[in-house]
DNA sequence: CATACGTTCTACGTAGCGTAGAAATTGTTC
DNA sequence: GAACAATTTCTACGCTACGTAGAACGTATG
């Protein structure tokens, strides 16, 4: 089974979009922004039910949930798109055998706001 | 084009025995290497032309060099295993809109191992 | 130059994803 | 409640990446 994490570029275009709304969305309003943000796919209005089978998937892989109580069932994302960033940065650094040096490139290659970024994070949170 | 930045699970593989040898190997060397690991591909031997196929592909893909000079080719890793997961997490990163918010949540789930040695790195490396 | 070893070419099976029609389900309206 | 319309699920096909390897080709050496 692929890892399990990755996304293809429509359900990439999905998940922008629900990452984006602070409100689940239907199938229909999603076709829709998907062709207005003309991001992934053309410009062209893609099929309904291509909207609905890329929500299948994604709620299958746990990234989306729904609610089936409405009619047209509105889906919402499941955590946000920065706790799916961090994790998926998480799983790279869990997957080295040396943290140490992969930090310490990841350092070595951050621009200075992200360090300093880094810095602030670090004092606030850890003490 | 798909990223150019997954790997499948015996390119994988291939990519740790690299990663993890001083000197550059041929394919027979890997192909005995990846029986004996049998870690990813279960434990009989891949034919040659599998390893070779594999090496060519990596190699496309930037991550393997060659030196033809030699009989055996030999293969080297292009950048360290390092390198290439703090590259990795850099690109998650640069993926996001607001990276305050992936670095926080990154922060936030990093166990205290993590934080204190990125405090370090940073007070070590930024001035 | 024949032979053995090594490399490149070609190819097939599988799985994930984009895509969507067909079929089933459900809510709605006389 | 039967017909209709909206919605969802089922089924399916094409494409690409990757694992896998045989066939064909190249090359050095006795």
């Amino acid at each position: 089974m692929g890892s399990m994490f990755t996304l293809g570029e429509l359900e990439r275009s999905v998940m922008d979009l629900l990452w984006e709304s602070s409100t689940p969305m239907s199938a229909y309003e999603l076709q829709d922004a998907l062709a207005a943000s003309g991001a992934a796919p053309d410009t062209k209005k893609l099929a309904a039910t291509t909207v609905l089978t890329v929500l299948s998937r994604l709620e299958k892989k746990g990234f989306v949930g729904r609610e089936r109580a409405s009619r047209p069932h509105r889906y919402r994302a499941e955590g946000s798109r920065e706790d799916h960033m961090a994790e998926l940065m998480h799983q790279v650094l869990g997957g080295a055998s040396d943290r140490v040096a992969v930090l310490e490139r990841f350092i070595g290659q951050a621009t200075p706001g992200e360090t300093d970024l880094l810095r602030k994070l670090l004092d606030t949170s850890g003490r």
